[in-house]
DNA sequence: CCATGTGAAGGTATTCACAGCC
DNA sequence: GGCTGTGAATACCTTCACATGG
């Protein structure tokens, strides 16, 4: 099943995978079952199986998968197997915590400069990166950034989003509560927080 | 179509259509059609018709969908009709940055305690929410909290969760990078940013 | 005439079951 | 015996097309 097309469904549990992987080796572990990873990751081994049936053969039977060999495998596909420059727009209360946040590191993601539009901030620098006048961002292409994860109040996120994209960035992580537009050659992510709280009533019992 | 199973991809976009529609009515707008709903929230307009009808017929055909109306009976589905009250568990960057974050008051969702195991953090005000030693979680359920938000380190995330279970916690919205378990009668939200962020490379164009 | 609501059709993703391999 | 990889079966979700109602 080499050759086909990848459900995006298989795209989004990529990730989860990687992490699992990760940690497993942490814990000195070189081989895994699809069985073992589904447990720890919380995906059905059948499922799992099918994800990585649709890149090729990266399991041995009866043996599992090599884990040091499946994580390279899953950053080469998901191209996370160099180091990528990111900027962030918008060095708010949000922004700043991203900033701080050690987790991007696990997927190669380093933050390597911060723009915003408030000259009490400029200048200031924040775990290591300088905040810098948001102009700055209509020359992250000649930095070879083209990552942006942006965290800017909602009115002025689909106008952070032009820049950045006249400025070249390809893909955008957006943390503005707000669907924003951007030509199809640029990846958009919207991850709205408060959005992902308001379904939890609806399972949860009465009260 | 009225009482059949609704579709998780449904209530997902519930929260969707609801933010939509409360940024119209800010603008003055009284009706909405699908049509103009759709262009506005990026869903088709099939598909936001076919949502609604999973519970009921809120549109006036020739007209579209009274704006308040259908808010208020999106929030009433997802039972964000009443105020709740939610704890925050961890005020490292990320918490902090939570305890901030307007947006919770957007789905009727409030952040009235929060508490860290730093006994440097303990005592101090953020956002007006005073931090208090973790040991007070057993006693969320006497203080009328069902739902918890989890910012703590990974490695301790899961006995963070088993002691809000413990204290009658019924949503979980858990932001560490780790699957985290919990009884079924519990619902668990995992969010983990970086993940996100992470299969971006994969949808940008080369380099 | 316009826009909703919904069966039916079509497409996508998950689960199953087992052949093949170590 | 144990575990992978995958066609087939199933379940799920989306899109379509149009009948219905204001």
């Amino acid at each position: 099943m080499r050759y086909h097309k990848i459900p995006d469904e298989t795209v989004r549990r990529l990730p989860i995978y990687l992490r699992g992987l990760m940690f497993s080796a942490e814990k000195g572990n070189e081989h895994i079952s699809s069985q073992s990873l589904a447990a720890f990751v919380g995906v059905h081994s059948h499922q799992i199986r099918k994800d990585f049936s649709y890149f090729g053969d990266f399991g041995t039977p009866g043996v599992g998968y090599n884990i040091g060999k499946l994580a390279r495998e899953i950053q080469r596909i998901l191209r996370l197997d160099v180091i990528r420059r990111a900027a962030l727009i918008g060095v708010g209360d949000l922004g700043s915590a991203l900033l701080a946040y050690p987790g991007f590191r696990t997927y190669g993601l380093d933050i390597v400069a911060a723009f915003d539009a408030d000259p009490e901030k400029i200048g200031h620098t924040i775990n290591g990166v300088e905040v810098e006048d948001v102009s700055g961002v209509d020359s992250l292409a000649e930095r070879e950034i083209f990552l942006a994860i942006v965290a800017v109040p909602r009115q002025v996120a689909q106008e952070t989003v032009d820049r950045l994209v006249g400025a070249g960035i390809k893909g955008i992580l957006n943390f503005a509560p707000c669907r924003v537009e951007a030509p199809k050659r640029v990846k958009v992510i919207t991850l709205d927080i408060a959005m992902e709280l308001a379904r939890l009533p609806y399972y949860m019992p009465a009260s």
